[in-house]
DNA sequence: AGAGTTATCTACATGGATGTCAATAGTATA
DNA sequence: TATACTATTGACATCCATGTAGATAACTCT
């Protein structure tokens, strides 16, 4: 999943002489490089965690090499906050997803989509990387833009759960950062706390009926 | 709050011959030495993030040189295996303390407490740090004992409000992941969500308000 | 007081990650 | 076809964190 299409892995023989119809070399255009590196560098941030996050490792996975990567991105620094920017684009797209476009839903469900859409390790990898490298999320830009799409999102979502939306925000703000820190440390806290595997599992379904019950009684 | 006593920050003046009367090098006890060394650490951990988890910077801190701590604790990697232990074991004892002891609570108080408890900025640090650095916390020694006094926890709580162990359970795990969750990144995703600056701050509130409907509803 | 133990320090060795540079090789344009 | 542009690369330079070794100083015990 890192490196689509024909590069990434071309181990070339090595005593032969290339076959002269296919370049020899990769020649991208600089955007598709740098969402190569993107993409070969979140994965192993889901896979070996931090110390998977330096340019030569991230380099190969992508097809190329270290100093290709930092042609592109200027710095190891500036290619991290790149990947923070490009994760929390996806991170904000999921919860837009989740939040309903414009499909029907009721608390319930709205509950089991944000829980399930914030799970997905990556997203959880991201907030804890984000955190303690002390960098911040959907910061600089687009950051108006998201905010006014997500309070177009709340408002919908309050008239058609029929709740105020200061209650909307705050069923929002309680599922995001429960999803967010279940993905984190639910493994190691459910059976601190005594939570089966089964109900540890159905914990959204609980969540979610509880939302509903909100929803009825604001 | 690093180096207790006299040890941290003494210059020394640099020419005059040191004082007779007090000893030109500290020889602190092993468990002494571990201790500074951890504090410190904890606090780099907290204030700088993951930059300033490094020894020589712990071992400044703490009063000592880096040979000194990696004497004590064999290498770097263990020392930081020994700080998640440290880490994770004040974090479990803050959350005990949260859960009651034997004070009288209800539904609402122990979410406000645990929520607080459990937002103090040092407990999502370590968990985003032991996420990023796929360690795991809570694990090895202590962890049967941990889970036995947490049961007996929700066991004492159930009773007293009155609800089944499960829904006792489901109960702490909500309110835990979604302290830990607004700890890492509440301050972010309060603004794009559309949640002012006081109903962030008074979302423990709010959530300790549906608590005490859930022990009212079961 | 003398000897043994070891916590502590200074100085140096090592490895890995980042960053630099000149040369090469695709691709587009004239 | 020739030329300009630049993505790509291998080789090297640099920096920083970790780890090592020998010497020293502080404390304990006899």
């Amino acid at each position: 999943m890192v490196a689509p299409g024909s590069a990434g892995d071309e181990k070339e023989g090595g005593g032969g002489p290339a076959r002269p119809d296919r370049p020899r070399r990769a020649r991208r255009t600089p955007e598709a490089a740098r969402r190569l590196v993107l993409d070969a560098a979140a994965a192993r941030l889901e896979e070996h965690g931090l110390k998977g996050l330096n340019v030569v490792d991230i380099a190969r996975d992508a097809g190329m090499t270290h100093a290709t990567v930092l042609h592109h991105f200027g710095s190891a620094e500036k290619m991290q906050r790149a990947l923070v920017e490009d994760m929390t684009g996806t991170l904000l797209r999921d919860m837009v997803i989740a939040l309903g476009g414009d499909r029907e839903l009721d608390g319930g469900e709205l509950c089991v989509q944000l829980f399930e859409a914030l799970s997905a390790k990556g997203h959880g990898k991201l907030i804890a990387w984000a955190s303690v490298t002390d960098q911040r999320i959907a910061s600089e830009s687009g950051d108006g833009e998201r905010g006014a799409l997500f309070s177009q999102l709340v408002g919908t979502l309050s008239k058609r759960l029929k709740v105020d939306e200061a209650t909307a925000r705050h069923m929002v703000f309680l599922t995001a950062t429960s999803a967010l820190g279940a993905a984190l440390m639910g493994d190691a806290l459910a059976p601190l706390i005594g939570l089966s595997r089964e109900e540890s599992a159905a914990f959204p379904e609980w969540l979610s009926a509880r939302m509903d019950r909100i929803v009825e009684d604001g």
